[in-house]
DNA sequence: GCCTTCCTGGCAGTTAATGCCAACTAGGCG
DNA sequence: CGCCTAGTTGGCATTAACTGCCAGGAAGGC
C-alpha cells in the first residue's frame, strides 16, 4: 500500500467530483468547462485528465466497477433461477450499492437532460450487456431445444437494459418519489405480459 | 426551386459523402481527419461543416429523416393492429427505405466499432423513441385497464429499439449473410415467449 | 541523508467546431 | 446587357477538449 499518494488521490477525486457536479447543476454540462472545474478544484488542467480521461467520465467514471459487481452478482445466482429472475436479482444489487439516493438523481438527471452524456452512459452500458451476454446464455441451456442461444442471450440482455433506462428515466422524472425497483418490474411486465 | 444551388449542393454533399466514407473504412474514423476529408473532396473545411454540423452526421446523418418515416408508419398502421405489430411493420419499411445494402453494412460495422459513433447513433435513436411514445400509447388504450399507459408505452418503445440494435449488430457480424428481418423476429420472440 | 520512483504542473500542439467578414456567384429587374 | 440583392463560400481567428513532453518535486526504500 502506497499510503499517503493513495490517500491524497482518493482526496483529489473527491473534490474534482464535488465541484464538477456543483457546477454541472448550476450551469449546465456543455456550459462547464474543464478550466473552471480544475480551477475551482485546485489542480492543475493537466492532472485532471489524469485522473478522469475524459469530461464525460466526471459524471459515468466509476461504471466500470458496478459493471463487474453486476456480471458477479448474476453469475452467482442458484443455476435454477431463470436469466430474468437472475438479472433483475443483479440490478437490485446495484440499487443498493450504487451512490447515495440523493446523489443518484442528480447524477441520473444530469445525464437524461444532457444528449452526449447519455450517449455516453449508454456507451458504457453496452460493454457491461457485452460481459452479461455469456452470463446469460449459460442460463438457457437448460431449457428446451433453442436455436441461436446466443441471439436469445443478447436480446434478453439487451431489453433487461432498456427496461432499467426506461424505468431510471422515469424514476429520476418523478423526483425519485416512485420506487426504482417497482417501476422496473412495471416496464417487465408491460414487455413481457401478452394480453 | 433555386435550381442551380439545390443541384451543386447535392453534388457537393454526395462527393463529401463518397470520400468520408471511403476514408474511414481505409483508415477507420478517429484516424480521418475533417481537413483531409475536405481537401480530398475538394472543399473548404468551413463549408464541409456548414454541410454536416459535426464529423459524426458524416456517418449517420440521415438518421431525422428515416425516424420521421419511422413515425409515420407506425402511425398509418390499421387501428387494430397491435402496438408490437405496428412498431415492426414501421421496422420493414426502414430496412427497405435504407441505403443500397453493401453500403449501410459498411456503415453498420463502422458504427458499432467506432465507439464515439455509436454512442452519437444511439442519441439519435433515443430521439425516434421519445417521438414514438405517444403514438405507441394511442394504441394500448382499447386493451383492459391499463395502469400507467406511459410507462407502458416507453418500455415498449425501447424494448423495441433494443431487439432493433441487437439484430442489426448480429447481421453486420454475421456479413449481412443473415436476413434482419428474421433476426429482429428472434430477438423479440426470445424476449416475449415464455417457457 | 541520498537515490530511485512516481506524480504533478506547465507548455506546446492537434483536432473538432463556431463566429466573423470579405469575396463571389446565381438570378431577378430595369 | 448591366446592376443589385440574396445567399454562398472560404479564410482567419478563436475556443474547448484532449495529448505528448519535459522539468521539478515529493514519497519511501536503502
Amino acid at each position: 500500500m502506497t499510503t499517503l499518494w493513495e490517500r491524497s488521490r482518493q482526496v483529489a477525486v473527491q473534490a474534482i467530483l464535488d465541484t464538477a457536479v456543483r457546477l454541472f447543476a448550476e450551469q449546465g454540462y456543455e456550459q462547464t468547462t474543464i478550466a473552471q472545474i480544475a480551477r475551482e478544484a485546485g489542480i492543475s488542467q493537466r492532472s485532471l485528465f489524469r485522473y478522469f480521461g475524459t469530461k464525460e467520465d466526471l459524471v459515468c467514471g466509476d461504471q466500470e466497477a458496478l459493471g463487474e459487481l453486476l456480471k458477479r452478482t448474476v453469475e452467482q445466482q442458484s443455476a435454477e433461477m431463470s436469466a430474468w429472475d437472475a438479472l433483475r436479482a443483479g440490478f437490485e444489487v446495484l440499487l443498493t450499492a450504487n451512490h447515495p439516493p440523493e446523489r443518484a438523481l442528480e447524477l441520473s438527471r444530469l445525464i437524461f437532460e444532457t444528449p452526449s452524456l447519455r450517449a455516453r452512459y449508454i456507451e458504457k452500458r453496452l460493454r457491461w450487456q457485452a460481459e452479461l451476454v455469456p452470463v446469460v446464455r449459460a442460463r438457457l441451456g437448460d431449457g428446451p431445444g433453442h436455436p441461436a442461444p446466443d441471439t436469445q442471450a443478447k436480446a434478453i440482455v439487451a431489453t433487461v437494459f432498456a427496461c432499467i433506462d426506461t424505468a431510471t428515466e422515469l424514476w429520476a422524472g418523478h423526483d425519485g418519489r416512485i420506487d426504482l425497483a417497482d417501476l422496473y418490474d412495471q416496464c417487465l411486465a408491460a414487455v413481457r405480459d401478452h394480453g
